[in-house]
DNA sequence: ACAATAGTGTCTGTGAGACAGTATCGA
DNA sequence: TCGATACTGTCTCACAGACACTATTGT
């Protein structure tokens, strides 16, 4: 009978599939630290020590275990290549060209985490890679090598960010527990590109924080109120 | 000499990982092609022959060969499945619970597509799974077994779709070549779930469209103008 | 003439953008 | 008092929302 053999088609093909007859794609997460440091936008990179880019900038990124879901992959890759546990974290688009790593079929999912960089503590991967912070606009706007199709993922993450930045309050997550609204304005000025107005600015946040009872001292000017994130 | 060491230990790595001995995920895309029909939107499903899930609605899906991008892989899926060529697609989100296939481990990137319902002609896919048009809204407001995981990822692409209504002209690609207003802007409300203001809406797409040198005949009213879109 | 749908003119409220002003610190 | 930065009041203008009106067909 038709359908009796269409299952055991089925089956067949799943068997062979799923053995290691079928050869697949490997599967990796790549990770995009972002944090705002100095007045600028920065990101997480290591710097490539063996061929194919060596010394080029790349990505952390970990291959993603027969145990562990997409997402629980990117956890640990932010936390063992950046040290960093409990943050904010997306997943941002998932790239899957032939030849994107030259040694072999790599399928990446691209995420990104958003972090006040007073948790930055970086320290050496467990790969022994050096991670730095590296400005995000400088190297996009610059010809530097770049690993694998990592300026690309880098591109889409700083996209990501000017659009939520508009959109939602995803810039809290580079904050500190506790800023003032100039502090505020400076990082939303950083993720989107442009000067704001003040006036503006605060009528439009005003909803989304609540107001300390300390404010800054020592400065030779107005003290300015420090607030928290209403989440 | 350490360095030496590790990059024979990286080489080492690779080639383990690479080789079959290290088992991997499967790589998978499922595929949600949108249409509107009867004035709702429908997604193009199959239904489950066999087990598990014998008898749910389910997405189509194609799994990704070791020398096809994603893309191209999503590109395949829509032909074979659903018959169609050249039309708009993208990238949805990825999908990667260790149990969202309880036969094997898969990781699935959903893609959506837009088509005029014109060009739909559903065939039979190459599995011999026979295809529908389901109604979204229907199928995410009522109980029915949905496959797998298939029902957040038409959610998935639901919403995906009503937000980028709201910001991009995605709309038109479910537009044959030629349309008039009114129709163009039920199709916008029904991607939005809410009735528009007529006038309104017409400022809104007035930029977007080109007008035609015909009109509707027949009917007992006055007739409408078709429309292209101005790419 | 009438029903039915296509298409337009215009008022209003809301909110972003812009700017000018006031407030409060250290020196 | 002055320089510097924090903070606020308010005008304007564009645009979405709402509604009322006119236009053109077949019966």
């Amino acid at each position: 009978m038709a359908k009796k053999d269409k299952i055991k088609a089925e089956q067949e093909f799943l068997k062979t599939y799923s053995s290691e007859a079928f050869e697949k794609p490997s599967v990796a997460v790549d990770i995009l630290v972002f944090t705002v440091e100095d007045g600028r936008l920065k990101v997480v990179t290591v710097r490539r020590q063996e061929y194919p880019f060596k010394g080029d900038l790349a990505l952390p990124g970990v291959f993603v275990g027969m145990s562990e879901s997409v997402d629980d992959a990117a956890k640990r890759g932010i936390r063992e290549e950046a040290g960093l546990e409990d943050i904010y974290f997306e997943q941002l688009y998932t790239f899957g060209e032939v030849d994107r790593d030259p040694r072999m079929r790599v399928v990446s999912i691209a995420y990104m985490a958003l972090v006040p960089v007073e948790k930055i503590h970086l320290r050496t991967g467990l790969r022994s890679e050096k991670t730095e912070l590296t400005d995000v606009d400088e190297i996009l706007g610059s010809k530097e090598g770049i690993a694998f199709d990592h300026r690309q993922i880098i591109e889409c993450g700083r996209e990501r960010i000017r659009s939520k930045t508009e959109t939602t309050s995803i810039a809290f997550n580079l904050m500190p527990e506790e800023f003032t609204l100039p502090e505020l304005q400076k990082v939303y000025e950083i993720l989107l590109g442009k000067k704001l107005y003040k006036a503006n600015f605060r009528k439009k946040v005003a909803e989304l924080i609540s107001e300390t009872d300390h404010m800054t001292s020592g400065d030779a000017h107005r003290p300015s109120r420090y607030y928290k994130f209403k989440g």
